[in-house]
DNA sequence: TGGGTGATGAGAGCACCGCTCTCGTTTTCC
DNA sequence: GGAAAACGAGAGCGGTGCTCTCATCACCCA
């Protein structure tokens, strides 16, 4: 038991609020989450919430980091107990972060729907979580590529070289330009698809099965990334 | 001028409350959208506004249904603008969503964005408008497979037949399951992608020459769609 | 061991929000 | 011309984020 009681008291409240936030979250959505909901659950009048956490954005930072968080770790749970054929692991990714975001729809929508207006999550607290899913993924492609399992790549726009680049220094990387534009192509398209889902965006369209149109989507992505051959 | 004097101011104030609204959306986004900001602005105490819109989230419809119409008439003209070929016209679409997308974030988040906690958008009043943009987009694809322009389908999953004949219906398509599949895909990945600059989520890797990189997934979209041929 | 110090929570209060109700006034319609 | 409907102002309710003050309590160090 490291720390004082006090300082253990602090922490045990501070989870505490991250706690009952994340499921006021999940219940009523980021706009309508009110800081004075969540003291009154603590049992605690609203000032006394100002001890830990310094407004409404940065009670958001803090789930947006937890939601981050367990994201990552389901998708890393997922990918690891898959197979190690690339475009098995890239369809374990996939399906899991879509069960996450349909088991979890205000907190997709916190990470990956509408900023919240006048709240920009700061990246010094969010970045660490938040690329763990784009890093899986650019490296199950890398470790594809080294492997030769990935097709020749398409072509890439040059004028975003220099982007591309950088992408792959940051992420020590060593595929070619094509596979890193086919990456983040599938990377929105992926997101785009998931959101579409959760969000209800299809419109009048309703589709009975919607994890078959997802795993549909899936396979076409991993012919387009040279995954996998055309069904 | 027809209708009572009375009638007339009535449009017309509905007019200034919608074109309010529609600055504030635009500045503030749409959680932080106040019914008592427009009515000040309108030059009136906030009881009035009640007696032109219901509540809150009906000045939000008023404003899904504002923003569809612009967004629907900003498309159908760039493609009206395009060539007949399907390729320019998927091209000329796309583009014209990300352009107005772009001009417009906050009302682009309203649309297509995470839904506005407890606020779903009255199918009756929207549907009309929020399907013109799909609409157009299968009409490309109907016309370009009856053309002969399009290459053979891909497959589609047989579990979603049913509910690509109900597409097939409701839009008045003769395409088969295949380019249904596909054409749904490109929605939701077309979709993805303006999202993803829109709402600033590429993460770390910044793009120098967003366009560019939207224009390369455009053409291998129009590539998966079989529209035209791998570069 | 005891006192100074800083963390803590309660409470009051400010400005804002959505929304309702009442009450004069004005317009419309029969 | 009078009844009815529409309209705008105003007061008010309960909610929000956030700030400030004040009493209390635990901690740390002399």
């Amino acid at each position: 038991m490291p720390g004082t009681p006090r300082q253990r008291a602090r922490e045990q409240t501070l989870d505490d609020i991250t706690r009952i936030g994340r499921r006021h979250l999940a219940e009523v959505g980021a706009a309508a989450l009110s800081l004075r909901a969540v003291a009154r659950e603590l049992g605690v009048v609203s000032s006394a919430v100002y001890r830990y956490v310094a407004n409404r954005d940065d009670l958001l930072t803090l789930l947006v980091v937890d939601a981050y968080t367990e994201l990552g770790d389901a998708v890393d749970a997922a990918v690891g107990a898959a197979g190690p054929a690339a475009v098995d692991r890239f369809t374990a990714l996939a399906r899991a972060v879509r069960a996450w975001a349909v088991r979890e729809p205000s907190r997709w929508a916190l990470l990956y729907g509408s900023p919240v207006p006048g709240y920009a999550a700061p990246a010094e607290r969010t970045t660490a979580q938040g690329i763990r899913v784009i890093t899986l993924f650019a490296h199950i492609m890398d470790d594809a590529w080294r492997a030769g399992d990935v097709d020749g790549a398409g072509a890439a726009p040059p004028g975003l070289a220099a982007d591309y680049q950088a992408i792959r220094d940051q992420l020590s990387l060593s595929v070619p330009d094509g596979v890193i534009a086919a990456t983040v192509q599938a990377w929105s398209a992926l997101f785009g698809a998931v959101s579409f889902e959760v969000f209800g965006q299809y419109g009048a369209a309703t589709f009975g099965d919607p994890e078959a149109l997802f795993d549909h989507t899936v396979e076409r992505l991993a012919v387009q990334l040279g995954l996998a051959a055309a069904a």
